[in-house]
DNA sequence: CGCCAGTTTGACCAAGATCAACGCAAGTGG
DNA sequence: CCACTTGCGTTGATCTTGGTCAAACTGGCG
């Protein structure tokens, strides 16, 4: 299912990492990386391959070096929620009790860090400033989490996809361009749509102007205006 | 807008506690609790009247004692979508940043403890104990988060009631009488529903026999219907 | 008893889902 | 090199779920 490559600690900051990283390293909180990196484990994944499913034990942890993940949950009639799209230095997978709840699979080509739950617990036992760093990980998730219950509880399909489109762009420095490591099929279920309406949407706000869509990216060319239509 | 009782050491486990806080009470762990309790204010809320604002500081936050509390997000047309009802032992209002982005509402008259964030945190670093309960708080409040992403992007009207009575039934030890101290149109702000869908829905039910509704309660007559219907 | 807020019900409407056809680009194999 | 396949994306026609608007009902309370 994945090869695992022998890198014991991690080449963390030396290579690999996109514009999408930087508040890991802004953090400039060394140390408590450091001690993470110490039982990190770097693996690869291959693209669709999973990474882990739902049902399974949780003892481990991942943080995205470079790729992207898509945590999802599964109906048995096969209907799907993302829950979310990890990207490089976006944490994943860290749940209480035994059993996984989600699943998560790498979307393009993915190179993570692993960490085992035990060790992390030890060593937050032991470092204060990893326990807070970590706790900080787990409010970021859940703050996240819950501004999408509003999108998905209160928002339009518009709304939807223009939030969405401006989310991605800021988690890369609000560059114009945007880049789609997803199926339209992965965003439709991100954002609690049918594969047809988000396509309609992205056409609509291209006969607009709002938008230029290239099948793997999207420009914004009127940020102001996809804003507006967000409701920001 | 609130009356601040003079209680600094809290009286958790004495009184106003019902059926559903046993997770507190069956952790045991006495020593954190108490640290716990040293940096805790025990406050007191009217029915209606707000905890905290959107956009206010979060330089506290609280657990319940006795009652409801709704913590939700408005936009800026009125749309608001309720993010959870922390009832007896739930704890509400640890967020990140400077600014909450959720309001917090007292649902009928309401007991809390109060925790100041910057104790929290020096606590934290002091007790490892502390820590880990507070992190396991976070994950907790995640999961649920995170599940309720399916039901709001991927769930009919039909499968979100069903579910939402079957979680408050067992928030309440699987009683098959299930109290409603929140509004029809609360309900609705939860489910991501309109007033008048949960009341078709509500009806629908009562009408094939699976619960009998009175308007601040309902009784779950066929609890695996129930079940078949939430897809569990 | 009558008021009023909250709830229920009905008639109608619209956003988005479903179903189906078509387009398009990247393989694949002859 | 070119027909053929395959998987994704787009578009159109139609249907359904749940929303909107409006009216009636209910129960708690002065």
């Amino acid at each position: 299912m994945y090869r695992q490559l022998a890198t014991p600690r991690s080449e963390l900051g030396q290579g690999g990492w996109n514009r999408a990283v930087p508040d890991v390293a802004r953090s400039g909180q060394l140390d408590q990386l450091i001690a993470l990196e110490e039982i990190g484990i770097r693996l690869h994944f291959s693209r669709i391959h999973e990474i882990y499913g739902q049902g399974e034990g949780c003892g481990f942890w991942y943080k995205v070096v470079s790729g992207t993940v898509r945590v999802c949950k599964l109906l048995a009639d096969g209907r799907r929620q993302i829950v979310e799209f990890c990207f490089s230095g976006d944490s994943f997978g860290l749940e209480r009790g035994g059993e996984r709840s989600f699943s998560a699979e790498a979307l393009s080509d993915v190179i993570l860090m692993r960490y085992s739950r035990t060790a992390t617990e030890r060593l937050n036992d032991e470092n204060p400033a990893v326990a807070r760093r970590l706790h900080d990980m787990t409010l970021k998730s859940l703050a996240a989490a819950q501004d999408r219950l509003l999108l998905l509880g209160r928002m339009t399909a518009c709304e939807r996809v223009a939030s969405f489109l401006l989310e991605l762009s800021e988690r890369n420095d609000g560059e114009q361009r945007v880049e789609l490591p997803m199926s339209r099929c992965d965003i439709g279920d991100y954002l609690g749509l049918t594969i047809e309406t988000v396509c309609r949407v992205l056409s609509d706000l291209k006969r607009r102007g709002v938008i230029a869509v290239h099948s793997h990216h999207i420009e914004l060319l009127d940020r102001p205006a996809l804003e507006a239509i967000a409701e920001d």
